[in-house]
DNA sequence: TTTTATATCTAACGATCGTTATAAAACTAA
DNA sequence: TTAGTTTTATAACGATCGTTAGATATAAAA
């Protein structure tokens, strides 16, 4: 047998050995998904990263896709349960607040958090449309949180009337996803770009 | 021989015939990487897009990366182009009307030029490292329009002194690019949009 | 028409893909 | 220890990958 170190260190308590090597597999195998793309990601790559051999992975998982879409579905629970949690904890706070705040979480679980948000955002296109017909949905469920955020802005007289709730919608969600793409700033956390990216969404670029 | 009404109909006066067969190529495997992604779309695929096989692209390509880069290097310049030449025609305008003039034009190349733009952004991230390298020099050529829009503006004293210039290129460029991902509403043309994310950004989506 | 250049097809090469059936190893409980 | 369960390795299958060399067909020039 192989090195165990991996899942012996992070253990939760009570979580099966089972479940512990399913995580490492994910996690490992959302990490080559990001640097590589869901097509050039062979089952080789995958064992080799997890020291195992491809057909070992098929005890785990029912194969590549299976293994995929669960990574994927996971990169959206993540961000959409660490974003409803922390509204919840400002559920009666000023609407803005809210926004500000879900813009924190949401950039925070994608870079800081594990390579499932990011394996997400990188490979959705390019996956089976089977796949990624349910992984739309999951999507629409977590963006209406948003719909609500920005509703209930609007409703208490935060928002403009000419802007378009939809349209800012995904000129906010955009954006973050974008910073994906950056080469980050060491000395810029997540935080200090929501902060920027709220500032600029809301009050305006322009305004001083 | 196959079809060749394509190249026939829409062809430039003074193109060879071996130029216009090479856009042809270049258009359809174009939209097979924006639907597919780079590791997913084989060289037998792009083959019965053009009404050829395989082994023929070769005349015309050194090979799939090759064809695969002059398709991406192209969706870079015909944005930067159209950007530039637009910004001259505004050379002494208003700081702010050049930059909503560069937000409709670069949403307006990406989503009604072709798919090169949309295949660019698409595949960047999966593409082999080399190549990845040359695309990154002729982003951060394009990213220093905006730059320097942003700067003249800020001269002219139309950016507000605590937004950080390097976060709202990336805060304007992403929300642009990521309408790739939108379903967009058949009735919103680029331009419409365009507006839209200038006046998030710049006015603010709080201020009447 | 004959000759030359251009463009495509054919057929195969070795490599790698996702997947499977089966054997072996490692762990657990008695 | 032994017996039973859980986990991994082995080795191969057919399919498909990017690529190549050489034959074939089309178009242009003589």
């Amino acid at each position: 047998m192989q090195d165990r170190c991996y899942p012996l260190t992070n253990r939760k308590k009570d979580e099966k050995l089972r479940d512990v090597t399913r995580r490492m597999i994910m996690d490992r195998t959302a990490r080559l998904l990001v640097k590589k793309g869901y097509g050039a990601t062979s089952l080789r790559d995958i064992a080799q990263a997890c020291d195992m051999k491809a057909g070992s992975l098929y005890y785990h998982f029912d194969g590549k896709d299976a293994l995929v879409e669960a990574i994927m579905a996971k990169g959206v629970t993540q961000v959409e349960t660490a974003v409803r949690a922390a509204l919840e904890d400002l559920a009666a706070g000023d609407p803005l607040d809210r926004i500000r705040t879900a813009m924190k979480v949401h950039l925070h679980t994608l870079h800081d958090r594990s390579d499932y948000g990011s394996a997400h955002i990188r490979c959705f296109a390019h996956v089976p449309p089977e796949i990624r017909r349910r992984l739309r949905d999951m999507r629409a469920s977590y963006e209406e949180s948003w719909t609500t955020l920005l509703q209930d802005a609007r409703t208490a007289g935060a928002i403009a009337a000419e802007v378009d709730l939809h349209t800012l919608k995904f000129a906010v969600i955009g954006m973050m996803n974008w910073t994906l793409e950056w080469r980050l700033p060491s000395d810029a956390t997540p935080d200090d770009i929501a902060d920027q990216f709220f500032r600029i969404a809301f009050e305006g670029a322009r305004h001083g």
